[in-house]
DNA sequence: TCAAAAGTGTTCCAATTACACCCATGG
DNA sequence: CCATGGGTGTAATTGGAACACTTTTGA
């Protein structure tokens, strides 16, 4: 019998979605080649989790160590735990130069996050030469198990907002109900009547009307909103409640 | 700078759910106690990972430990890994006398069970002179921070139950519209109108009724049915698929 | 014959769906 | 003046909610 218990390494691992008004992304990072004769792989951002810190503080290190951004609505979704996630031999020397361990058994906590796009421009950390937005449907191959874990994060992001919770989060300030409208169809993948869709978002009282309108399109310019964070505060939808706008 | 990477231990700790047909209760052991002077704290069901299983395996394993059942309706929920939950005094003997390195950061990941309580009566086990069912409104103070694990659990048990997802995995084989009706309401914690339930549960085709009724009940015996599994698992929810019965 | 839960239909209201045309703007 | 998305109302249908009495059994 030599089922013994070990100590792992743990880590965090971020899916972090942005929306550009037409297309779901999400933001991978370049792993740095170990030398010159290896072609960069690319990878969710992550990083192992430290001696002092919370697994939602490891999170939102990563997440602030890549964006500069705080505040991010940020979930863990999922522990990925299998023995054999980081024994890819396509992994091997990334590990051998970047870890410790390279052997040990790492387990990671996958937290989805969602930014507003416009907001901040990734730049390159200490794990990463390049950061950059990806569609989600043009995922290239990812270390370890990550498209696994990307995967599973958009159908949580999804099952997410089946439940009811709206996604606010990844929308700019301003903005006109028709890019309210692509989100929901994006996302959920499913289209809406227009008119239906905007009876019913605006029959709540959570869209405040801007005295402002689009500018600089090809066409009419739209009425442009923003959420009425009060009244959302009051429905709870900071609280982690389920808040239904469509 | 002293923050630096460590490996923790990992646990998986499960928070098993069954209903009798009046309550929701969860089952809790009673931890082992160090010596006579102590006096037994309870705690939920868990165990270190070992090495060469993953984190389903573990989880599935210290069930069948526990219950001797195979095929249990389980599901991670979330991972626990702040750095002072394994901290607190009072589970300082047990972690010293039972843990080969006990001072040692434990994260946990977190599972609920949904299991049929009729099916089988809990066993002592390894880790437990007793094991027992306690009302989910009447759980004792627990172990580490298991009050906690086992209150997001059953948050996570109504949020699956909101979300559509059948709850048939609480029922024995054949049950009375009036069982599932009330294991409805006390999940959800909500009160339905018996007419309306009954019609929009035969409404689809997923109940099939027997030719038995109840027996040795001091009232007008009702009906009995069972879950029509072909029907059930062409809609999916042998998939993780949303089924809505009600 | 009493107690206790089983079983059964109809009406009303709210919400969802389907659907088509004119408007304002920039090029 | 044309192309592009913006913006608007009504009718028909569906689904959910409210509601009370009779029936069957065991004690």
């Amino acid at each position: 019998m030599s089922r013994k218990n070990i100590n792992p390494n743990v880590s965090v691992d971020c899916v972090v979605f942005g929306f550009d008004s037409d297309q779901l992304n999400i933001l991978l990072i370049e792993q740095k080649p170990v030398n010159s004769s290896v072609r960069p792989q690319s990878a969710l951002p992550g990083d192992l989790v430290l001696e002092d810190e919370s697994l939602d503080q490891a999170a939102n290190r990563v997440l602030r160590e890549l964006t500069g951004l705080k505040g991010i609505y940020l979930r863990q979704f999922k522990a990925f735990g299998d023995p054999e996630r980081v024994r890819d031999v396509k992994d091997l020397s990334w590990l051998q130069t970047y870890r410790e361990y390279p052997q040990a058994r790492v387990i990671t906590v996958a937290y989805y996050a969602l930014v507003k796009m416009h907001d901040f421009s990734p730049e390159a950390s200490s794990f990463a030469d390049r950061v950059y937005w990806c569609n989600v449907h043009e995922i290239p191959p990812l270390a370890f198990d990550h498209n696994q874990i990307a995967r599973e994060g958009l159908l949580k992001l999804r099952q997410e907002f089946e439940a009811h919770r709206i996604g606010f989060e990844l929308l700019p300030k301003k903005f006109t109900l028709s890019h309210l409208q692509k989100l929901y169809e994006i996302i959920t993948d499913k289209k809406f009547d227009k008119r239906n869709f905007r009876k019913k978002v605006l029959r709540g009282n959570i869209l405040n009307p801007l005295k402002e309108k689009q500018q600089g399109v090809l066409h009419k310019p739209a009425q442009l909103y923003e959420f009425n964070l009060k009244e959302l505060s009051e429905l709870g939808a900071f609280n982690g409640d389920t808040v239904e706008i469509f």
